[in-house]
RNA sequence: GGAGACGUCGCAUAGUCUGGUCUAGUGCGCAUCCCUGCUAAGGAUGUGAAGGGGCAACCCUUCCGUGGGUUCAAAUCCCACCGUCUCCGCCA
């Protein structure tokens, strides 16, 4: 949710932000206009409110004579009373549903335009060169059916499509790469967390996902609960209405928790493997900074991104994602992306937004200033997910089927340096 | 799933039966100041959130778990829901 009072005093900046969004400027006028409605309906109201709570209170000191008199006045300033109500009522309504739907402020530097608007900040590590080598690379589903670490057929048979197993050398995969990430998050001074995978309606409107792609979210309607595509979700309802404490510094949680996506809009995209799966499990990292703060956390949380992908050794490059692919939270977004061999493309691995006060003024985290109290701002960023075994097994297999392990992944599979085919052992 | 108790301004608690200076009292904590040679203790004042109006001092409205209802008037009465605790039942 975008500031009121500064939407008014400088309705040109979000104006501007529409417009590199690709959405409407006109929007602004219109909350505007909602807004001025609301402020008389709601004066109107009050005051008549507080004429009304005098006479009342004169009902019970008043003399027997007066009383009748008194009280048939009360009773006539009550039905004003509660009709102005309905209509402020009303008023703000309309106000917060319209407020509801313009997205955050894109910061400045922000390429405008959309998805294929990006621009590259820098590339790290040089791909391999599979010709020179002398060999055509696989991809990482016949790697993964090779070591016996992914079936898709017994996934889909259970749960249908993109659904997967992960077994033998895929499961500990995956668990080695999501321990690495928490024991990065720890080293960095992260809280870690075990977050809930089912939330609330508020909960999820405050994050800023039931907007647009409110159809990506699985919704359990006996419950009224919905799951979570990433554990930031549960993160920022963490502090919902709470007012927190930054003077030591920004609070940092990294959330550990499977991630559900219903992937609707993606009919016939990436079927082939677990790049984009219903259900996943990521680290993810979650900070609650100042406000003057935030820009620079961002580029911390993109530093410890960069960590992880230096640790499994993977060439990536990393993009600035331009405004109208940002999604309603984020005023920016830096995205880590994978080389893919097999598809000579990359592919994103990591995404970090920095949504300013826009989550927390929905979700109510705030801390206490000079004057009064004021929203914090919150950014995330991710670690490690399902879908970098992917980038893992194509870029660092072997002619024969089997994959190295890089080296900072080894400890956490107890040394091992070489995944073996099962058909070969 | 069944029965019961409870939910008040950071914490603790009064107020609810019997609706009306509750404009929510008190204690603790916290902040500022004063007093005290130091310490211990004491005194005074202040002490939440959201929204609106005003250059400002300040004023108004809303908030007693949440949402409805009754009433001129609701922390207080009624209904529903949520949460916590206790007991019982069922299940992993």
């Amino acid at each position: 949710m975008i500031d009121l009072k500064s939407l008014r005093e400088d309705p040109d900046v979000a104006r501007a932000s529409q417009r590199a969004r690709g959405e409407d400027p006109e929007l602004v006028d219109r909350v505007l206009a909602a807004d001025e409605r609301r402020r008389a309906l709601l004066t109107a109201f009050e005051q008549q409110r507080a004429e009304q709570k005098e006479v009342s209170r004169s009902v019970g000191k008043a003399s027997p004579e007066e009383r009748e008199h008194i009280l048939a006045k009360a009773k006539a300033l009550a039905e004003e009373v509660k009709a102005a109500e309905t209509e402020a009522g009303t008023a703000q309504r309309e106000l917060d549903e319209m407020l509801a739907q313009l997205p955050n402020l894109v910061l400045d530097g922000v390429p405008s335009g959309g998805e294929d608007d990006y621009v590259v900040l820098k590339e790290v590590g040089t791909p391999r060169d599979f010709a020179a080598e002398g060999f055509e690379p696989a991809d990482h589903l016949d790697i993964g059916h090779g070591l016996g670490g992914i079936d898709t057929e017994r996934g889909a048979k259970v749960s249908g499509a993109r659904f997967y197993y992960l077994t033998g050398i895929g499961a500990r995969l995956e668990l080695a790469l999501l321990n690495a990430a928490m024991d990065t998050a720890l080293a960095a001074g992260f809280t870690p967390v075990i977050t809930p995978t089912l939330v609330k309606p508020e909960i999820m409107a405050g994050t800023g996902f039931l907007g647009a792609h409110a159809d990506e979210i699985y919704r359990l309607e006996a419950d009224d609960l919905y799951l979570v595509g990433t554990s930031e979700v549960a993160l920022a309802g963490y502090h919902a209405g709470e007012i927190i404490d930054l003077s030591d510094g920004p609070k940092r949680y990294a959330g550990w928790s499977a991630c559900y996506r219903r992937e609707a809009g993606s009919y016939g995209k990436d079927t082939r493997g677990i790049i984009r799966v219903h259900q996943f499990h990521k680290v993810e990292m979650f900070s609650y900074v100042r406000v003057e703060d935030a820009e620079a956390e961002h580029q911390r949380l993109l530093g410890w991104e960069e960590q992880m992908l230096a640790l499994v050794d993977l060439p990536y490059r990393v993009i600035d994602t331009a405004a109208g692919d940002l999604g309603s939270s984020a005023a920016r977004k830096f995205d880590c992306e994978a080389w893919l061999p097999t598809q000579q493309r990359y592919l994103e691995l990591t995404s970090t937004s920095n949504c300013t006060t826009f989550q927390a003024r929905r979700l109510g985290v705030r801390e206490r200033g000079e004057r009064g109290t004021h929203p914090v701002a919150t950014l995330n960023g991710t670690l490690g997910t399902t879908r970098w075994i992917v980038a893992i097994l194509e870029n660092h297999q072997n002619a024969d089927g089997s994959v190295r392990v890089p080296e900072g992944l080894r400890p956490y599979l107890g040394g091992l340096e070489v995944l073996e085919p099962v058909a070969a052992r």
